[in-house]
DNA sequence: TACAAGCAATAGT
DNA sequence: ACTATTGCTTGTA
């Protein structure tokens, strides 16, 4: 372990996720260009490390496709699951495709 | 410091 | 479905 417990990109990532409001998402894609960077897998790494977990909300981030994407290193099983429920709880709803239910809830930057 | 491998992805074929 | 691309992180030498 290269002692770094925050990167300058992860703090990025951490106030972009934060300017999330409950009840809505956002994407790996959005996200990342959001940040300046063209690529997802930066921020999908850089969640999945999660060095703020859990004060930030990474179930807020989708993927580009509306997909559920994956969660703390998952992308099945019941951390997926668990993933779906906190989203449930703020309002955002998915269907049993792992969709998401309503595209309009995905927040735009 | 430098190099190699990996990623909760996306776009294109 | 598969491969290529993409930028950042991590670990090893």
């Amino acid at each position: 372990m290269t002692a770094r417990t925050t990167t300058p990109f992860q703090q990025r990532v951490y106030d972009a996720i934060l300017c999330v409001p409950a009840g809505r998402v956002t994407t790996y894609g959005l996200l990342a260009r959001y940040l300046g960077c063209r690529s997802a897998q930066a921020v999908g790494q850089a969640l999945r490390r999660n060095p703020f977990a859990p004060g930030v909300p990474c179930h807020r981030v989708i993927a580009a496709d509306l997909r559920i994407g994956g969660f703390s290193g998952a992308r099945d099983g019941p951390r997926i699951r668990r993933k779906l429920q906190l989203l449930a709880e703020e309002g955002v709803t998915f269907d049993d495709q792992r969709r998401l239910a309503d595209g309009r809830r995905v927040f735009r930057f």
